[in-house]
DNA sequence: CAACGGATGTTATAAAATATTACATGAAAA
DNA sequence: TTTTCATGTAATATTTTATAACATCCGTTG
């Protein structure tokens, strides 16, 4: 089995999650019903969330405290699906993603030009795809 | 924070567990009441393990299915606390353990003898502490 | 300024998942 | 045959999660 295969499998309820991540289970629930993460469901309906879930979790919540909102975490994230800006070149997916991301991160911050406290809640900064920060 | 830290950490609901060792939760439970594992609690008292506790969870399986009773698994994996065997050159414990895992397994399989249908339920064998089978 | 909308908190209620305990059972051991 | 071990099953309580509605804080905008 690939490690991607591993790092999709849906493992971790809410509540691990939350602890995972330190949000809310509001703010995920609000993340998912705003289409920024598909976490899998349990027959009982349950959410269920992956590595790549929490990955994606601990970069929405490095944007929302860098002042980004949903709109502008749709856009670094590419889950802007109607007509997708295509980069000439094909790298792999994964790569090209994070090379989108900090393109329009920084053209985002520009566009939106003011950000709020930006470490509001004390959190240093997170390194992105390594689920690294762990537990309160 | 250490690769060792994060296999320890809680994360896992027994339902998880279930699927990725294909043990019943009665199994499981009854492994733990055995002292087999000691699985993390939530403040509500429902269980939470851990990567490595899963790992234990597989090893126990194969020992199972190879005709081992709870006190042979006992053995092997070393959780005779009382008069524990040293052996004379300290390495890593895990190398350890691991070491006395295959030499005390062929021991007691020769002194229980017979075994019963070893692959009575169909599964091939496991790659211990890999985490390599998942899902039904 | 007042109204509005976005992001999150809070509360209520229902459903799902898990815990514990007791009893049942098949097979192996004594 | 009678026990004992490992597991199944059923009943009941508790914990966790889901959903929905309403509240709140705070920027933005008219």
């Amino acid at each position: 089995m690939g490690d991607d295969t591993r790092r999709n499998m849906a493992l971790f309820p809410i509540g691990i999650v939350m602890k995972l991540t330190d949000l809310t289970a509001r703010q995920i629930r609000y993340y998912e019903q705003n289409d920024l993460i598909q976490p899998a469901r349990t027959e009982g309906k349950q959410r269920l969330f992956s590595f790549n879930d929490v990955d994606r979790l601990l970069e929405i919540k490095a944007l929302i405290e860098k002042g980004l909102n949903i709109a502008g975490i749709k856009q670094v994230l590419q889950l802007n699906d109607p007509t997708p800006v295509q980069t000439e070149i094909t790298t792999t997916s994964e790569t090209k993603r994070k090379e989108m991301s900090d393109k329009d991160l920084h053209q985002l911050l520009r566009q939106q030009i003011m950000y709020r406290n930006a470490s509001r809640h004390g959190e240093g900064a997170l390194i992105r795809g390594e689920l690294s920060r762990f537990f309160h």
